[in-house]
DNA sequence: TATGAATGAGACTTCATTCAT
DNA sequence: TATGAATGAAGTCTCATTCAT
C-alpha cells in the first residue's frame, strides 16, 4: 500500500545528507581546533558544534583521530592545490622568475588558513605515526620541484636533484612557516616583497651555476634579483 | 668543643635529597616523553617511573607542564651550550670555514637527543605561549649569528643582518631538523659530509658578496666549497 | 497509515530515565549526608550508592555542591509546604489557637527528616553564601508570619512587626530544632504537648496586649493557655 | 667540661617554649579558620602560619581535629567567662534588671569574636560526636540560669525550671546568634537597645507571674519594660 | 540511521600524617 | 625535640566511546 517508489531519490537524498553531516563535522572540528587547540576539541563538543548527535559522529568517523585526520586531509588538499598551480604556472619559466613565484606560493600556502595550519603542524603529530599528516604536502612539493629542476637542469648547478629538492622545499617551507608564526612583521604589505626577494636570492644563488650569470630573465620588474 | 654544628650538613643532606628527587622526575619525564609523547606523560606515570610518590612530584612541580618545561629547560641549556661553543670556536674564522663549522654544529646539536628534540619541538607548543620553549634556542642562535655577521661584514654581501640571521638560523635549523626526522639517510657516516657541504654551499652562496670571489682559505680539503 | 510517530514516546522514555537517574542521585546524596555528614559525601560514593556511574553524575550535576543544593531544595520545598499549610489553616484563627497550631507545625516540620535537617542546617553553610540554603525556609516563615500579625494586629501588642516576626520565627525554629537535636525527651508522646504548651505560652505572652485579656476562644481543651 | 648547670632553667625555658608553640598553633588555626573556613585550614598551612614545622605541630597535637578542638576550647572558655560574669553580676538582681543584663551578655558573647564563632558553630560539627563542642556553652548557661530561676522562684511563674531554662537559653542564644549572622542591622549602636528591649520583653513576659505586675524594679532608666 | 544517556578508565591534585635525619 | 621530605589514599572531574531505544 502506497509504497512510493522513491528508493533511488531517497538514497541520493540520504547520500547528500551524509555528505552534509560529514562536512559539518569536519567544519566543526576545524573551527574548534583553531579556537581551542587539539585538547579543546572533544568529540562531544565537535558533535554539538556540528549540530549532530554524538552517536551520529561515530557513525561517520571511527573516533577523534579520524576527524582530525579528515581536517588535515582537507587542508592538505588545498595546500597541494596551491603548490600544483604554482608549479604549473612556472613550469616553462626560467629559474629567476620561477623561484620568486614559488616562494610567493609558499607564503600564499600559509595564508590559506594560518591558524589551522599552526594547530595542525604544531599540535597534532602526537604519539606519532598514525594517520594523515601534513608532511605529505612537502613530499608532493619535493616531487614537483625535482621535476622542475630536472627540466631546467641547464640553468642550474646542482649535482644531486634529490638533495637539492629536499633542501629547497624544507628551506622555503621553514622560512615561510617561521615568518608566519614568529615574524609576522616580515609579511606586512610593505615588507613582504623584500622578504620574498631575500628568500628568492637565497634560492637562486644556491641553484645558479656560478658561470651562468644572468641572461635568462627579461628584467621584469623586481623579478630579477642581483644574485 | 669542636662539635661541628650538624645543622648545615643536615640541610645539605636534604637539599641533596631534593635534588635527586627533582632530577629523577625530570629524567622520567624526558624518558616518557621520548617513548610515548606528550599525551603519554601523565603525572602518575612520571612519578612512578621516577620511583617517587605522586605527592612528592607535586611538592616540586605544580603540574605536568612544569615538568615538561623543566625538561625543555635542560635540553635547551645543552643545545645553547653547543651553539655557544661553536660560535666561540669560529668567531675569528673566515666565513667559509665558519659556515661549515656552524652547520656541523647544527647537526651535532640535533644529535644531543634527537628523539627528545622531536617531541619537544613538535608536540609541546600546545596550549601555547606560556613557559619555557625551544624557540629560545633559535633566538639565541640568531643573536650570535648577527654578531658574527656584523664582525665579518666585509666578507659578506648582506643588506639586513636581522633578516639574514633569521633566514640562516631558520634554514639551518630546519634542514638539520628535517634531515634527522625525515631523511636520516643523509646523515649516515658516508653521506653526512656531502650533506654538510651542500648546506654550507647554500649558506655561503647566499652570504658571499658576488665580487669577493674566494681568496681566503684554500686549505682544508673539502672545507672550501666552490660556491 | 496510523503509524504513531515513535519519536515522542522515545523522548519521554529517555526523559523518564533521566529523571530516575537524578532522583537516585539526590536520594543517595541525602542518605549519605545523613549517615556520614557533608565530608563523607564524595561524588564517587554518591554515584556508587545511587547505582549510577560517576560520569552520569557529572552529566546532571556540575559537582558535589550542586547535589547538596538539590537535596536542600527538595527538603526546603517540603518544609515550606508544611509551613504554608499551617498558615493557611490558621489564617482566620485567633492568636491562641493559631500559635499552638504554628508551634506544632514547627515541630512537625522538624519531623519530616530530622537527621537530614540537622546535617543540612549545621554542616552545609560552609564555604558560605552560594547556592540554595535552608535559611530560605525561615525567610518564608517570616513573611507569612508578618502577614498574619498584620492581619491580627488588634489582638496583639507589637510595635515592630518585622522585628517581632524575626524574633518569633527564630525562637520557634531554634526551640524545635534544639529540642529535636538535644532534648528529644521533650518530644516523646507523653511530653510533647507540654512542650508545645510551654513554647506557645512564650509566644502568646510576648504577643498579647496586656489589656486584651483573653476573650476569644475558650474552646479546644488545652488549646487555650492561661497566658 | 663546662657543663652549665642550667638543667632547671632550661626545662622552664623549654616549657615556656612549648607553651609559645602551642599558642602560636592555636592562634594560627583560629586565624585561618576565620579567614578560610574549616576546609581552608590544612595542617601544613597552620604549621606554616604558626612558624612551626609540620613535624612540631604533630608533636603537640595528635591531628587536625585536636587543633580545632583546642580553638573551640579557648573560645568556649571566653564565652563561659562572659556568661559567668553576667550571672554573678545579676545573681541578686530582680528579674527585670537581670534579664536585660543577661540578654546584653548574650549579645556581648557574640561580640567576642563573631567570625570565629560563626565558623565554629556552623562549620565544625561535622561527622558528629567527637571532640570539644560549642554546645557546652549552652549547657553551662542552662545550669547557671536554672540556679538563678530557682533562687528567684517567687518572682516568676514557671512550673518546670529545667524546661524554662532550656527554652530561655536556647531562645536568647538563637536570637543573638541569628541577629549577628543575619540581621546585623539590629545590632547597630542606635538599634541595639531596642533589640535588647524586645528580647528582654519576650523573656520577662514569659517568666513573670501574670499577677506579679511590676513592683520590684526601681524604674531604672529603660530597665523597666512595659511587659 | 539517529539519538543521547550512560559508562568508567584515568587524569590531575590535595592534604593529613609519618619518619629518617 | 625539631625538621621537612616523602607518602599515598582519596577526591574531583573529563571525555572518548558504547549501546539501548
Amino acid at each position: 500500500m502506497a509504497r512510493r517508489p522513491q528508493t533511488n531519490p531517497r538514497k541520493i537524498a540520504s547520500q547528500k545528507r551524509s555528505r552534509l553531516t560529514v562536512d559539518a563535522l569536519l567544519e566543526a572540528t576545524a573551527r574548534i581546533l583553531v579556537k581551542d587547540g587539539y585538547d579543546g576539541a572533544s568529540t562531544n563538543r565537535i558533535a554539538a558544534t556540528a549540530g549532530v548527535s554524538i552517536g551520529s559522529l561515530y557513525q561517520y568517523f571511527p573516533g577523534k583521530d579520524a576527524l582530525v585526520a579528515g581536517v588535515i586531509d582537507r587542508h592538505t588538499q588545498e595546500l597541494m592545490q596551491v603548490g600544483r598551480d604554482a608549479f604549473l604556472k612556472v613550469a616553462a619559466q626560467p629559474i629567476d622568475i620561477a623561484v620568486r613565484e614559488l616562494v610567493a606560493a609558499g607564503i600564499n600556502g600559509h595564508r590559506v588558513d594560518p591558524k589551522l595550519h599552526r594547530v595542525l603542524s604544531e599540535e597534532i603529530p602526537r604519539t606519532g605515526g598514525r594517520g594523515a599528516n601534513i608532511d605529505s604536502v612537502q613530499q608532493s612539493g619535493r616531487a614537483f620541484l625535482r621535476g622542475y629542476l630536472e627540466a631546467h637542469r641547464d640553468e642550474i648547478d646542482i649535482a644531486d636533484p634529490d638533495l637539492a629538492a629536499f633542501i629547497l622545499v624544507t628551506t622555503v617551507e621553514a622560512l615561510t612557516h617561521s615568518a608566519v608564526l614568529r615574524r609576522p612583521d616580515f609579511l606586512t604589505d610593505e615588507k613582504v616583497e623584500g622578504f620574498i626577494d631575500e628568500v628568492a636570492r637565497l634560492v637562486l644563488r644556491y641553484l645558479r651555476a656560478p658561470s651562468s650569470r644572468r641572461r635568462s630573465s627579461r628584467a621584469g620588474a623586481r623579478a630579477t634579483i642581483d644574485a
